[in-house]
DNA sequence: ATGATAATTCGACGATTGTCGAACAATGGG
DNA sequence: CCCATTGTTCGACAATCGTCGAATTATCAT
């Protein structure tokens, strides 16, 4: 099993987060992370291989923005919406927002 | 003179503006920006050069962030605050609220 | 044990980034 | 007209980033 690290919430800087989000594939990682409440790696649409993928996950844990779980061979992950609400008011409902620029597509860049 | 050019509100993205307030230092201009109101480059305090300087401006101008005037020698530049509070509601809360980390202080309340 | 599934880690790569000094351009003041 | 002031632009550089395939680890089901 992986020890997967999160750090606490009064580690957690502005421009990290931002950092994190500045990928167009990572809002869209955090939006779904947030329609669904909590995913697999595995379950968000995404057009990047697994290890792209799993890098992504990363950033955004070691940002603060998410927390992971590991339940048998699947990571399941989620926003840290209550420390992330309180520390950064009216972030996440940005990224809820923001809806992706092309109508055409589906899943996110 | 140059001509500065800005996009349009529309074409505005999160990833973009999170990109451009993904560095500290940028961070610190706009919220130096957000409390004079309209400043000239050079009366950022920063630690970096000019040509830095410059370089920080472009980015958070093409992200659509800041707007800038040229007067005289002098770059007078000011956030896009209805715009950006319209497009972004509560995005330069953020920024305001983000007080620099003083390693000093063990905790501020 | 064997195999299947899920995710991480490991180079590697091109692209982008932040930084600087130096050169350049535009303006206003004597 | 000269010159100081203010920014921009131009390489250049090291560092970081996003991406991938391949190898690796961990877990579950058979």
């Amino acid at each position: 099993m992986k020890p997967y690290t999160h750090p606490p919430a009064s580690k957690i800087t502005l421009s990290a987060v931002m950092q994190a989000l500045s990928d167009p594939c990572r809002i869209g990682i955090v939006r779904a992370l947030l329609e669904a409440d909590e995913l697999a790696c595995n379950e968000v649409p995404l057009k990047v291989s697994k290890a792209t993928r799993s890098h992504h996950f990363a950033v955004l844990r070691e940002a603060g923005l998410v927390m992971t779980r590991s339940e048998g061979t699947r990571c399941m992950t989620s926003v840290r919406r209550a420390e992330i609400d309180k520390r950064f008011p009216g972030l996440l409902e940005l990224v809820l927002k923001e809806r992706p620029r092309n109508p055409r597509s589906k899943s996110l860049r």
